[in-house]
RNA sequence: GCACCCAUAGCUCAGCUGGAUAGAGCGUUGCCCUCCGAAGGCAAAGGUCGCACGUUCGAAUCGUGCUGGGUGCACCA
């Protein structure tokens, strides 16, 4: 139940009717027309600006148009008043019933009052992650990962069909690099001395490996060259590494939906049909690239190479597919692995990318653009970078000095629902601060603690109240007649709930689960304001002595309740019951 | 040199695809526990929305040009 679409719907309705009786010409389009909460409340419950954006259109003035739509929308046993205001809005002030309804439609309908069908079914395919497989996630990682689990669960919630998709990058030389790397530790797990050289992972991770390579192998492989084995400890090496990889995805609770290897395109053609594809646009040919202005590389020279024409879709210059010794670049399996997505028949696609991807961005649009016959929509979402903090310095990373971060790390110091929270409390093109002690602060400073806290009230209130006997079923709550439910303050918390899923078609539209988060915080806040107006006001307690009074004010914290829970269960966070 | 991102209160940030007198939190100042959890709440002070033009009924939001910060810039992935 979104209130705002349905009177939104109801404007719409009165301008056609206004059409139908001559006020108004025929072919306007409505598409501009908005309902929305007035910044101001003293305004209404609702502004449109109707009257604003059709002045023109029709050559009518704007209160003209207003007064008339206000006549109109007076009708409608929803609206109490509507008045015009300012340079032509039309104020709306709807009758208590209207947010009594609200309540009422979020006990009864739970976890999916907010819940639309704005995707109708599309398939979505939200790619994110998608860290190299040569050793353990880090922070770094963190951000996209929450950032895309979330945004998924968003989509899946606004009805479209959600797929999580992981993309492993084994095909290029990171994982050669990988695979000696192991092998250093494969001998010294034969007792030998590992030779990491420059260049080579050093983590203490590839230890297991080593071992594992040395219960499968034995010693077969000590004495042999490169040649013998680089494919198969490759190929061993990167499976444990996912393993590992799994893991750490599991411990921030997200789980994917397909895992797509970069290597398995090799060797299929995939990679040679969708280049082909593109030569077949006229998109693909062989030529040199001019020197990159600014920075002109010492060694650099001309060079024959096949070349993608990602400057016809705005790009600085044309990509190379191929290598000029023949091989394939990186660009060219992920081109055949879009073009895969693309025919696996997604509607629509999304990459969460880490901004130092970012000039990454318009040469795959141009790709998926090219591939999908500019039918598939490719959102790309970089996320910026987040910053650490610790005892109120910044914390560096450096692998040489051991402050290595990993996602477990994080996890483990910050549990897994605090860590998501926060990663949602920036939008995702905007660096965030993550400071260890304040993560873990039980203040009104900590944003998801201040929601938890919330949550764990309404909880309270449901407990006391099944103590003093009362049944508290989201049955019985159901029953309540809600028209006790009477002062400002209570039908203003009532507003806020009733914006719940209008947020979330906002949210989901832009592909931002932050709004998700913001939102929870202002509805916590309006809890926690109504609570403390019961110390001066006892008549706002949410208990009181007569028991129909009651459980209607219990509906209306219950009620909060709900949206909290699936507000939370979008973001990933378990809600809690009870402060500890 | 080029591309992308950012710039809003002293600090950290929201701002709902262009709406009315731009909002939170922290910090500062003053209040509120005999009472459902004060781990909270109320109130005050605090702004040339980086700058300048432009688009229109109307701009923090859109366009152009600057300024200042971040990221990335051939045969790396």
């Amino acid at each position: 139940m979104n209130i705002f679409a349905d009177i939104r719907a109801l404007v719409v309705d009165a301008l056609s009717a206004l059409q139908a009786e001559g006020t108004l010409p025929q072919g306007l389009d409505f598409a501009a027309v908005t309902v929305e909460p007035p910044r101001d409340a003293g305004h209404g419950d609702m502004a449109t600006n109707a009257a604003m954006v059709l002045a023109k259109p029709t050559g009518k003035a704007p209160r003209a148009i207003a007064e008339a739509l206000a006549a109109r929308l007076l009708a409608d046993p929803r609206v109490e008043a509507a008045d015009v205001a300012g340079p032509g809005f039309l104020n709306l002030r709807l009758v208590p019933g209207v947010w009594r309804d609200v309540v009422a439609a979020a006990l009864v309908q739970g976890q999916d009052f907010g819940r639309s069908h704005y995707g109708a079914g599309a398939r979505v395919n939200v790619e994110f992650v998608s860290a190299n497989p040569t050793g353990p996630m880090h922070v770094g990682h963190v951000r996209g990962a929450v950032v895309g689990d979330a945004l998924a669960n968003l989509l899946a919630y606004t009805g479209f069909e959600v797929t999580r998709e992981y993309y492993i990058n084994d095909g290029g030389a990171q994982v050669d690099v990988l695979a000696r790397s192991a092998f250093e530790r494969y001998r010294e797990a034969h007792g030998l001395e590992p030779e990491i050289r420059e260049g080579l992972y050093p983590g203490d991770y590839l230890i297991p490996v080593g071992e594992a390579l040395k219960e499968k192998y034995g010693d077969s492989l000590l004495d042999k060259g490169e040649e013998v084995w680089l494919a198969d400890v490759r190929e061993f090496a990167t499976q444990m590494m996912m393993q590992m990889i799994r893991g750490d995805l599991a411990a921030l609770g997200v789980s994917m939906d397909v895992y797509s290897s970069e290597k398995a395109l090799y060797g299929t053609g995939k990679i040679e049909a969708a280049i082909n594809t593109l030569r077949g646009m006229d998109l693909i040919y062989e030529g040199t690239l001019a020197p990159p202005k600014g920075k002109e590389p010492e060694d650099w020279e001309p060079r024959m190479q096949t070349l993608f024409r990602s400057t016809a879709f705005g790009d600085d210059v044309d990509r190379p597919v191929m290598k000029s010794d023949g091989s394939w670049t990186y660009f060219a399996p992920d081109i055949a692995y879009h073009y895969d997505k693309v025919q696996r028949g997604f509607h629509q696609l999304i990459n969460i990318f880490g901004a130092d991807h970012g000039g990454y961005v318009k040469r795959m649009k141009a790709a998926v653009s090219a591939l999908s016959d500019g039918r598939v929509p490719l959102d790309i979402k970089l996320v910026q970078l987040v910053k650490l903090w610790k005892n109120g310095e910044p914390f560096k990373m450096s692998k040489r000095a051991g402050t290595f971060v990993t996602l477990r790390d994080v996890v483990e110091r910050a549990g897994a629902d605090v860590t998501r929270f926060i990663m949602l409390t920036r939008k995702n093109d905007v660096a965030l601060d993550f400071d260890f002690d304040k993560v873990l602060e039980q203040s009104k400073d900590n944003p998801v603690f201040y929601v938890q806290y919330a949550n764990a009230r309404v909880n309270s209130v449901l407990r006391r109240a099944a103590e003093g006997g009362m049944d508290v079923s989201d049955a019985a709550l159901c029953g309540a007649d809600l028209g006790h439910l009477a002062h400002p303050a209570e039908l203003a918390l009532a507003k806020k709930i009733a914006e719940w899923p209008r947020l979330v078609d906002i949210a989901a539209r832009g592909n931002e689960p932050h709004r998700v988060a913001f939102y929870l915080y202002e509805l916590a806040a309006d809890l926690h304001g109504l609570w403390n107006r019961g110390n001066d006001d006892t008549s706002l307690r949410f208990i009181q002595d007569d028991a129909a009074t009651s459980l209607a004010k219990i509906a209306l914290v219950r009620a909060v309740g709900v949206v909290i829970c699936s507000g939370l269960g979008i973001l990933g966070v378990t809600p809690v019951e009870e402060m500890r």
